[in-house]
RNA sequence: GCGCCCGUAGCUCAGCUGGAUAGAGUAUCGGUCUCCGACACCGAAGGUCACAGGUUCGAAUCCUGUCGGGCGCGCCA
């Protein structure tokens, strides 16, 4: 991905749309002036906000100045406006100030400042839209981070897809963004799953034996098994009557399936012996890493970093922050467990750190990882979690708190379920069964292109419809496709251009940019100079449906503006103009689409 | 029961740190190809912003309460 490198310090700033600046600046005199003359009392300084306009009657731009400073001036809204508009030095680009509605200042705008948007985004290319808010600031994205006992599921997918954006929208807003998957290749599922393994290698092996209710059933777990089998042989096998022997009931038979499970994982360790359990134990983590890494990339999504849970425990780190907890006196011992006084930071109820048979609970590694995470520097951390996990974020902060860091730093960003449908059916998912729609089989039935932007289409925090059909449906009703076309149908004039053995000549081209006049043009000059604050408030505000909702607005102005104007006219500085604004929406929705993990085809 | 999230057009959703007449898409109805891909465009119609109070120049947006939906309340991860 592109998103991480970064252009040059000097040329990134002024790709914001230098209008603003400018207007803010004008205001800012004229406020200075009006304090200067008694109107305004000697202590306003109001945050000078520029907004767009919805309604074009309001002209391109509008202030609210005269209404935040009407009640310290102590006079009407509408009167203060005019005093700060007669106030006003004369810009060039801004051709008519009115004042209307409760005391809006609006501004109407010479065509020339919006022509000037080309040559920003043509010299800019990829970079167009990046910006220097981030200053810099480190930003650990921490996402997907599901088990390692199963493949993806559609579930795991939203997450995905969210926090690959949020990174690269966060890159492309100036931050250093650090992308990290927690791998919990430690604690009791793991050794769920490596019972798991070794119970359908014994089958295969030729056992007869009864498969724990509570074990992982899905088809992947036979894949490894037999691997297992394949490449060693008997080297793993144990006699069922030997492993069966005084086990507690499992369910099945009136017995509890966690104590037949455990007790179950405990004896795999008694005759395999440490070394060789690791071994079977290592083999369906690895096999599953390796399915859920490959599935990443083929969805788009890479990593700094792979993060290991078991390495907290190798190195020490989780010792060193049960250590700390205690000795700042926020731990007490209890029935044989070691607590953390979570309750006393805001959590509900305090949690255990240690269970009474000496095993550290996940919480006690997450406290460990999240105070890595603060030690190695980052600015900000964020963690993209399911919405179901909402109730672990209160200890998570509390740890922090209590550990004297800052949990300010800390953002933890929700993400929905999203629920499929096809055929206007809902597809029932169950993981409990086994039986689940996979992230692969989504890619697969859909597309990369259609599920990463579909992902992100709706706030993370908003349950989702995932309509197959639509995303599969190559029209205008699906906006993917939609989008995409925009980018294709330039290319596609490109194309054109050249078996008519025209040549579109870019320094001629941007000398006749006075040639766009019309209200399509215009429009969508407009759309194509929001673009950076488009990614600027989408990065801040973790918000990629912003961006989607944009890029269909701008593929919207696009169209509207092809279907009514022709490109290539016979006349050559027109033919230039036009093409030279189409250049720079392709430009633009390239580079949207980009940050979306979505391509942008020359062709469809 | 307690806590968190959500409630905007028939449906799926936007609504920028409170701002001007609440917007898209879809569905419905009606238009547009001798013309760069109609894989598209245009128009019409559609809302008591769940409900009731409050805060102020101004509230879909902030506060309180009620109703409705989802999720979470393990020595699981």
């Amino acid at each position: 991905m592109v998103y991480n490198r970064r252009p040059n310090n000097d040329s990134r700033k002024r790709f914001e749309f230098f209008m603003k600046n400018t207007l803010q600046a004008l205001i800012a005199q004229a406020v200075e002036a009006l304090r200067a003359d008694g109107t305004l009392p000697p202590d306003a300084d109001p945050a000078i906000q520029i907004e767009r306009t919805r309604d074009p009657s309001h002209g391109d731009l509008a202030c609210n100045v005269a209404m935040l400073l009407a009640k310290p001036a102590k006079t009407k809204p509408r009167d203060l406006a005019e005093k700060i508009v007669a106030a006003l030095p004369a810009d060039a680009n801004v051709t008519r100030v009115e004042i209307a509605g409760p005391g809006f200042i609006n501004f109407f705008l010479s065509q020339d400042a919006f022509h000037a948007v080309i040559p920003q985004i043509l010299e800019a290319g990829e970079a167009y839209g990046h910006s220097t808010v981030g200053n810099d600031q480190r930003v650990q994205v921490e996402f997907v981070s599901a088990n390692p006992t199963g493949p993806l599921h559609v579930g795991h997918g939203r997450g995905a897809a969210y926090g690959a954006a949020v990174a690269d929208l966060l890159a492309a807003a100036g931050f250093a963004v650090h992308r990290e998957y927690y791998v919990n290749d430690a604690g009791r599922q793991m050794d769920i799953l490596a019972a798991s393994v070794w119970l359908r290698y014994l089958e295969l092996a030729g056992e007869e034996l009864a498969f724990p209710a509570n074990g992982y059933k899905g088809d992947y777990v036979w894949d490894i098994a037999a691997t297992l089998h394949r490449e060693h042989g008997d080297r793993f096998r144990h006699p069922w009557a030997t492993i069966s022997a005084e086990l507690p009931a499992d369910e099945p038979q009136g017995g509890d399936k966690e104590l037949y499970i455990d007790a179950l994982i405990a004896r795999a360790r008694d005759l395999l012996g440490e070394d060789e359990y690791r071994f079977v134990f290592d083999s369906g983590l690895n096999h599953i890493l390796d399915d859920i890494r490959d599935d990443l990339a083929q969805f788009g999504i890479a990593y700094e970093e792979w993060f290991s849970e078991r390495s907290l425990t190798e190195s020490g780190a989780v010792d060193k922050a049960l250590q700390r907890l205690k000795d700042s006196g926020h731990t007490y011992e209890k029935e044989g467990a070691l607590w953390f006084r979570s309750a006393d930071f805001g959590d509900e109820k305090d949690r255990v750190l240690v269970r009474d048979n000496g095993q550290t609970t996940y919480f006690a590694s997450d406290i460990a990882y999240h105070m890595d995470k603060l030690e190695r520097g980052f600015d900000r951390v964020i963690d993209v979690w399911g919405a179901d996990h909402h109730g672990y974020v209160p200890r998570v902060r509390a740890a922090l708190k209590a550990l004297g860091d800052n949990p300010e730093k800390l953002d933890v960003l929700l993400v929905q379920f999203a629920i499929l449908y096809r055929g206007g059916e809902k597809l029932q998912m169950s993981t409990r069964s086994g039986e689940f729609v996979t992230l692969r089989q989504l890619r697969k039935e859909v597309g990369s292109d259609a599920a990463r932007f579909f992902y992100v289409m709706r706030k993370c925090e908003q349950h989702m419809d995932f309509d197959l059909d639509l995303a599969k449906s190559e029209s205008k009703d699906n906006p993917i496709y939609y989008i995409q076309y925009a980018h294709a149908r330039v290319c596609s004039a490109l194309r054109k251009l050249e078996e008519k053995g025209w040549q579109y000549e870019q320094g001629k081209a941007l000398q006749q940019l006075g040639l766009l006049t019309t209200d399509h043009e215009l429009s969508l000059l407009t759309s194509l100079s929001r673009y950076p604050e488009v990614i600027e408030a989408a990065a801040l505000a973790h918000e990629p449906h912003q961006l989607c909702h944009y890029l269909r607005e701008l593929a919207n102005d696009f169209h509207t503006y092809y279907n009514e104007h022709k490109i290539l006219v016979d006349d050559a500085p027109l033919r230039n103009a036009r093409l030279a604004l189409s250049l720079a929406t392709r430009q633009v929705i390239a580079n949207g689409l980009g940050l979306l993990g979505v391509s942008a085809p020359e062709s469809m």
